[in-house]
DNA sequence: GTTTGATTAAAACATATGTTTGAATAAAAG
DNA sequence: CTTTTATTCAAACATATGTTTTAATCAAAC
């Protein structure tokens, strides 16, 4: 029979597999990790993957999942927060406001654990990703995030047009997601070194007067 | 004896594998793209690559330096041109004429050949490519240009700390880069699309406003 | 204690990959 | 024409990879 006990053997493998390859995927890339690499910073056996996951792409997705969901979720109830208190005042959602309802969940869940800070690098290549896999596991479990933060900018700024809109927040996420995999020292080469300290009260005091007044842009 | 004739069909290989490894780097990756694919598509023989180049690394080093060298010497040239009569007339350089000498080359290039397309998707993803070797190249090119820029935009910007311009920099490298690749349809996942046109022209007008609010704000 | 089912382990599989080799071919030099 | 040199080609090499298989191990259930 199916164990449904969480003290067995069996979840303890699948986090430490869940963990490595979380971290191999953020440093060295989907394609640039070999199941081996995994099974071997995870100290167990090679089949494993296969038997708990099924194949070296539903462990991503498992990756994914396992910390994107709550992730989003807590975004998304921030953001809406933000959205209906200015709808009860009859006002517009403030920019700034929405970009913190955005943005801090990320940082707080970045510092909340070492494995969160490989984590929150993988996604911030995920965007870009030449892999198909990665890409479309990302997108499908970013996209009703998406919809809600261009729904929720249009209300914040309905003087623009929609094509100005979607410009916009696509540099956003430009910003961000490149904000993202600097944490994880991999922005820079190896003689080059960009010095910038990346705790989340700097993060923050950066990134929202730089985008709020982009946003704003006349 | 060596020939030094360009009617040779030597060059005329090299230049197939070039094109052809540039299309599959910025479509695939640089892990993602095996030798075999570059040879096969460009209807060469597989050791065609490590008799012209040497190895596939030093490949990805001819592909990046063969149209990023003189893109940069463009780039480094407007944004000099800019700067000097900026000083000339005891004025700091616009942030705006900056920006445009920095993105329009960019984008003319792009334009100017179907490979360079691909080329400048390559470029915007070599940013944050999870392959050491990818970045090295990438940066060791770069890192002029970058240096430029800096002190451009100091000057553009005296009132800024060095802390504050560094990150709104990396904040337009950011959504620079992003921008660069989503010409090449990789932005994209299979079920989600976004609608954003991108020709220069909208680029342009897209993104000096943003940019220079941004690095206006206060 | 035996049985049952889930998990682990070692090995094998089939394929893919970067690179090298040595012969064949083509093109220029003498 | 002969020699020399550069290039192309097919094949082989050594290694790496995702996956599968089969037997061993373990823990609970009966």
């Amino acid at each position: 029979m199916k164990q449904e006990n969480f003290e067995t053997q069996q979840v303890d493998t699948k986090q430490r597999i869940l963990d490595a390859a979380e971290h191999l995927f953020a440093h060295e890339g989907f394609k640039g990790t070999s199941l081996r690499d995994v099974t071997g910073r995870a100290g167990v056996n090679l089949a494993a993957v296969n038997y708990h996951f099924g194949s070296k792409e539903a462990l991503l997705r498992a990756v994914m999942e396992r910390r994107l969901i709550p992730l989003n979720q807590v975004r998304i109830e921030r953001i809406t927060k933000v959205r209906d208190s200015a709808l009860q005042k009859g006002q517009r959602p403030p920019v700034k406001e929405l970009l913190r309802a955005f943005i801090e969940p990320t940082l707080q869940f970045k510092e909340s654990s070492p494995g969160a800070e490989d984590f929150v690098a993988l996604v911030g290549r995920s965007f870009s990703d030449p892999d198909d896999t990665v890409r479309n596991v990302f997108m499908k479990l970013i996209w009703p995030l998406f919809q809600l933060i261009f729904e929720t900018f249009h209300e914040a700024l309905p003087e623009l047009s929609e094509k100005t809109l979607l410009w916009r927040l696509h540099f956003m996420f430009g910003a961000f997601s490149q904000t993202m995999h600097i944490c994880c020292g991999r922005f820079h080469s190896d003689t080059i070194k960009m010095p910038l300290e990346n705790d989340s009260k700097t993060i923050i005091s950066m990134f929202i007067p730089f985008i709020t007044a982009g946003m704003h842009a006349k």
